[in-house]
This record gives C-alpha cells, structure tokens and sequence, in this order.
DNA sequence: ATTTAAACATACCAAATGGTACGTTTAGCA
DNA sequence: TGCTAAACGTACCATTTGGTATGTTTAAAT
C-alpha cells in the first residue's frame, strides 16, 4: 500500500472514531462518515471490505496504542527508580501529565464505546479489549507484589482489584468528564489514586 | 392509562434497557425491540409517539431511580449515625450491600451509555443525565466538608473530585465488569473507595 | 511511453429503518 | 346492554442502511 492510500486509511480510522465516541458504532452510518470525510462509497471500500472490517481495525488500533503507552510508561518508570512504590508514582505521574491542561473534555475511550454495544460484536472484539485489561491487571498486580513486599500496607487490600482500579479510573473519569464536559476531571481522579497509593504503603507518611 | 397498559409500557422500558446496555441505543431498532417484546409496531406506538420519546422516558426514568436510591440511602445512613464519616461509610456500605454475591456482571449504566451516544440526543437529555452527576457531587461534598470539619485528612485533598470519585467508580467498573464478565469488580472497586475514606479521615487507624 | 495496480468515483440494489394510516379488539362504565 | 376510549394489530411508505459492480483516474515501475 502507497503513502496516500496508507493516509486516507488513516484519516479514515481518526474520523471514524471520533464519530464513534460521540454516536457510538452503530450510530455511525458509512454515508455519514463519508460525507464528513468528503469522500465516496468506493473509496471506503477500497480500504476496508465492511464495517465490521473498520470496526475491527479501529479497537485493534486503539488497544494496541494503549498497551503501548502503558508498556513505554512502565519501562520508563522502571528507569527512573528501582523502588518499587516510586516506579508506580512516577508511572501514575506520567499519565497525570497527559490529562492535566486539557482544554477539552476527553473524547473518551473506544474500549468503553464497544463494551455499551458489545452484543453487536464478535466474541474477538471482546477478546482484543479485555486483552488490554488484563495486561495492566497484570503488570500492575505485579508490581503491587513488590511494593506490598518492600512496604507493609497500613490496611490489608486485594492488589488484583486495587490494580484493576486504574484502568477503572479512565473508564469512569471519562463518562464524567464527557457528560459534564469538564476537561479536569480525569487528572484529579488520578492525583486521588495517587493519594491512595501513597497512604496504603508510603512509610512517610507516618508522621 | 389502565393497569394493563401501564404494564405494557414497562414492559417495553425494561426491555428496551436491556437491549440498549447490550447494543446501544442506536442499535436498537425498534423492529428488534417488538419482536423480542412479542408485539407489534401499532403496541409501541401507541405507547412512546417516537424512538426519542423512548429514550427520554428511558433516561429519566433510570436517573430517577439512581437519585431516589442515593438519597434514601444518604437518608438512612443519617439516621443510623450522627458521626459524618460514619454516616458516609455506611452510605458506601449500602451499595456494597447491591454488588456483593451477585451472579452475573451488572448490565450497565444508562447514563454511561448514552454519553458514548450523546450525540444521538438532545441537550435536554444530557441536562438529565448530570442532573444525577450534580445531584451526587453536591450531597458528597457536604458530607465531605462536615467530615474535614471533624476529622482533619491525613493528606490535603481536593473533595469535589473525592466526591465525583464516587460516581466515577461505578461507571468505571461497570465497563469492566461488563467485559471481562466478572461479576465482583463493583464490589472490590467499592471498598478500595471506602479504604481511601478511612486512610483519609478515619482518626482510628493511626495506630 | 507503456503497462499495471492502487486509489478513488458513479450508479445502483435489496434489506432494514422509523413512522403512519387505519382497522380491530378489549376493558370498564353508564 | 350499549358505548367509548384505551390497547393493540395490519399493511404500507419514504428514506436510509450496508454493500456491490463497474467504471475512471493517478502514480510509479518497466
């Protein structure tokens, strides 16, 4: 595939999710979509076979950016320190800095679209989002291990739904920040989880 | 309107929510609906004048209900304690009350799901949707404050977003829920909140 | 310069969509 | 019993839906 049909794909992928997150996948017609990108039938089809196929793509797409990102996140956490609590904070930190001076509320995330539609489709869908989920459940349980290891919690907690709280966060931070419309909400709930990482295991705060 | 057709339409609310927390709104055509409700287009429409009319009542409805419960449960947590923190821990144990031992994931927030559709409605239907979001946020930072007053926090928190965290839990576990089908998620997501209250205020853990 | 395949446009289709007009049945009351 | 309005059924309609068949244009390699 050449450079500009690589692009059209591309800008086809950004203008349908964008649609997506405000309409939802099935409130999404190809004519619709179309019509805002200023292009034809044929030219969509040329790129994907059906609107199962974009739907496809597009979660593909979006989990593997997400399990991108918090992959980098983790390794760079895990750079900066070799303490365990600090590698999270500092992992926590990093996120922080990609929703704090929002303009915009967040656009929201394709996995929560998909999971309010998932009847309409295929078990493989559910699979690919759920693999993102589960992979931060475990590279975070893990690392609550060490922590938990290093540093005994002040009130004993299960560290696999403490690790699940994070992805839950987004999830629940963007329905507010979207209904709302208020850009910050996202970056307080993460300065709250924060808050509570710190007075589960942080032994400074003693005091 | 008779009892037989007040019947029917909550018959045909009920059934339209749970098609809706499967498929989204927009992927619910009312063709399904009926033929799953076992009745034909003339029922339905002598019953909502259009599909919008459906979802408005839905939305409210289901706002409604998820205010009246939260302030009877404010309600009778007042009743059951002077103490504010008290009364704020036995709030949150209320709904842990509704998510313990549950059998299968919870079907979903409305609200959640039409904000992935907000597009698809009006701005009436997002004015009732944080309604329920500002009702909450409100009420929580009453109780908040009353409880800042009496039990200094362990760390200077922010408590409109402490507050909005409880809303957010929900949304948030409901998406996990929902994918990963676990049924507990809500549960677990519900005491690690009411772990961070008592880390925050509850002056008996400072042994 | 010619070929070739990718990239896109045009015109069309069967099915599904929300909705309406109008007919029939049912339940309660005078 | 007869009347009336609510409750529901049938048949139909214009539009939109996802999708296809068949073109034309563009860009790069030979």
């Amino acid at each position: 595939m050449g450079k500009k049909g690589e692009d059209t794909r591309t800008r086809i992928l950004d203008t349908a999710q964008d649609m997506i997150l405000g309409n939802g996948y099935a409130g999404v017609s190809i004519d619709k979509l179309i019509s805002r990108l200023g292009m034809t039938k044929g030219a969509f089809f040329h790129h994907f076979k059906s609107k199962g196929d974009l739907a496809t793509a597009l979660i593909t797409r979006f989990a593997d950016d997400g399990v991108e990102l918090f992959k980098e996140s983790l390794a760079r956490a895990r750079k900066f320190s070799s303490d365990p609590l600090q590698q999270l904070i500092i992992l926590i930190g990093q996120y922080e800095e990609i929703f704090e001076n929002l303009e915009d509320p967040y656009p929201g995330c394709l996995l929560a679209s998909y999971v309010y539609e998932l009847q309409q489709f295929s078990e493989e869908t559910r699979e690919i989002i759920n693999r993102e989920f589960l992979l931060s459940r475990k590279e975070l349980t893990g690392l609550f291990r060490e922590i938990m290891k290093k540093y005994p919690p002040r009130i004993d907690v299960d560290i696999k739904s403490l690790a699940d709280g994070f992805m839950s966060l987004f999830e629940g931070a963007f329905v507010l920040s979207k209904s709302l419309q208020e850009a910050d909400v996202t970056y307080q709930q993460l300065q709250h989880y924060k808050t509570y990482i710190r007075l589960l295991f942080d032994p400074k705060l003693a005091a």
